[in-house]
DNA sequence: ACTTCAGTTGCAAACGATTTGCAATTGCAT
DNA sequence: ATGCAATTGCAAATCGTTTGCAACTGAAGT
């Protein structure tokens, strides 16, 4: 449903804009969110960073998440039982579908949806801040597909 | 599969049916759940338990949370910062909307967000095993409606 | 009621993910 | 190049939760 969007946001064109310092850490780190294709946690980043510059430490990866999420330019997503995991924002909306068994990440997008979530919190006298709709689940077997 | 009457949860019985050894402890977590109109997190269901049996331990309230879950007896809900919080099962299902500056929960339920859900998944060729939808938001201030 | 013993408990210590104090380092405005 | 606040790596701390272990207890059998 969703091919990446090509690669493009100027990120550390952005965080410097919103005052945030671009360091040797930083440079890495964020490289690595922009041709992240997947969701990786901070110890996926952090093992990734070090190949790149093994002088990183776990904590600037932990420290930069949390400033990036601070300013927008990434989100957080803590799926059931695992770590947070993180991707860039800039993206269009969309939740998530988590394979059970291979721990993979599908993206999707109903407006729909986003609409009558509007509808309800409207009704009950709230206004939608975030939201979170993760469904869970497995391939299905059967039919003419071959089993995992 | 257990569609039952909404109200009063014959928990021991059906714990004793599961092959669950009732104990003072779990007699006292389960009183406590029973009449549990909130979600509330492993702490505050010791601090209610101590109120009534003074020897409980925090330890047990943790080991209990994960036995009931587990026979499938309670709901874990994972809402974003805090700690895990818990409601009976044997409600019919829903989703919340959280406060975000009280923490209050409140539930609801959209039959066709459940379809369309089900609907997406099955076009990425999916079963959904659970999902949660979690709506977090401040009360509309505006019109004729008292600040907070 | 008494015995029996696997299931359960409280406690403290361990845990995994994340945060933080601190002294040393570094980006970047001057 | 200089100056200094921002940032770093490291180790220790934190938070929610889990676990090892010896003592205890529910409930099945007598
Ligand atoms: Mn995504
Ligand atoms: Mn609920
Ligand atoms: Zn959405
Ligand atoms: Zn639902």
């Amino acid at each position: 449903m969703n091919q990446a969007t090509p690669i493009r946001p100027d990120y550390e064109g952005e965080l410097r804009k919103a005052g945030v310092r671009i360091t040797r850490p930083r440079k890495v780190i964020l490289s690595i969110l922009a041709e992240a294709g997947d969701h990786p946690d901070a110890l996926e980043i952090f093992k990734r960073a070090v190949e790149i510059d093994s002088g990183i430490s776990l904590s600037t990866v932990y420290r930069t998440m949390k400033l990036l999420e601070g300013v927008g330019a990434i989100h957080r997503h803590a799926f059931e039982g695992g770590p947070s995991r993180f991707e860039p924002a800039g993206v269009e909306h969309h939740d998530h579908l988590i394979d059970l068994d291979t721990g993979q990440v599908i993206e999707f997008h109903s407006e729909r949806i986003e609409q009558l979530q509007q509808e309800i919190a409207r009704e009950l006298g709230y206004d939608i801040v975030h939201h979170r709709l993760e469904l869970y689940g497995r391939k299905r077997r059967g039919k003419g597909l071959r089993g995992g």
